[in-house]
DNA sequence: ACCCTTGTTCGATTATTTTTGAACTAGCTG
DNA sequence: CAGCTAGTTCAAAAATAATCGAACAAGGGT
């Protein structure tokens, strides 16, 4: 039994978000979660979620977790309950931040490495080596575009 | 029987794009097609791609379908064999426009609707209705964030 | 016209990811 | 401390996605 039905703006923007998580490929549930805290004006206890969404507790437990983890949503406090509370980040920054650094960074970050590591293994003589070497400068100026141009694009995302 | 082996740098540089695809989760398929072409200094024909990564011919055929359709892959023609060959787009320009062009442009260009849509939905009295108010707007404010950042990005790309 | 060779299509299979649900831990509350 | 309530964990089930492979076109070449 959903305790409370959700409002007709709440399913709209679930269903946005929904859309949105998928673009990414991340898993409806986020969506959902992520929908309904957006939409909410209270922060919601886990249970809300549980019975408002009809996800299993473990979904909500699990995805919570990772948005969490992410920075997109929050734990508030409320007052005269002991139960956990939640609401939606609403800062690009910090979602957009989030996303990159779990996501991107890492792979950005170890990319320096792993370029090197190609270089170790051109060889062959002349054209090849040297088409070996066109195709490692090529990756290395790639890395340096989104080093540089991920940073300002979080930066802007701050000024929204 | 793998007809002619991968040499040490193909093998590395598939391994980093089926890195790099992974990272938005794309099919591990895609990262070797491409990542072998893209190691590769001759054009590749079908099968060499279908016998050297050791893949079935429908995935490698529906695997270039999907590359060519982002621009990520060329088919050119190859003097005295009927065989289609293949060549890696090298562009950053037009791997990432052609991305953002599929997943991302699709889902912001009807985003407009979706929000007008959204705006209907608005219910309630006083607070509830300012807050989700509130909420419209921002997701239009970082609807027009997108709707203008992709395109500089896109551009920057261009210049690599 | 009839074979090859080349590549596509698409249902079946396999692998991966997501979700569930039941058992469990933590820690309040009376 | 016993009994609840809240939330987590994780193995199993369900759903989804990727891959395979056999049947099927398309279009030379002889």
């Amino acid at each position: 039994m959903p305790s409370k039905p959700l409002t007709p703006f709440q399913r709209e923007s679930i269903n946005l978000f929904v859309g949105a998580f998928a673009v990414l490929s991340l898993p409806r549930s986020l969506g959902e979660i992520y929908g309904l805290l957006y939409s909410s004006r209270e922060p919601l206890a886990f249970d809300d979620l549980v019975t408002r969404l009809d996800l299993s507790k473990g979904s909500v437990s699990e995805g919570l977790r990772w948005l969490r983890s992410l920075g997109a949503v929050k734990l508030v406090p409320v007052e005269g309950s002991r139960k956990d509370h939640f609401t939606a980040e609403i800062s690009l920054r910090k979602l957009a931040g989030g996303y990159l650094r779990d996501r991107i960074d890492p792979y950005l970050g170890a990319g320096g490495g792993r370029l090197a590591s190609l270089k170790q293994h051109i060889q062959g003589e002349g054209p090849d080596a040297e088409f070996q070497e066109g195709r490692v400068n090529q990756l290395h100026s790639w890395h340096r575009f989104f080093s540089k141009v991920l940073p300002v694009f979080k930066a802007l995302a701050g000024k929204i």
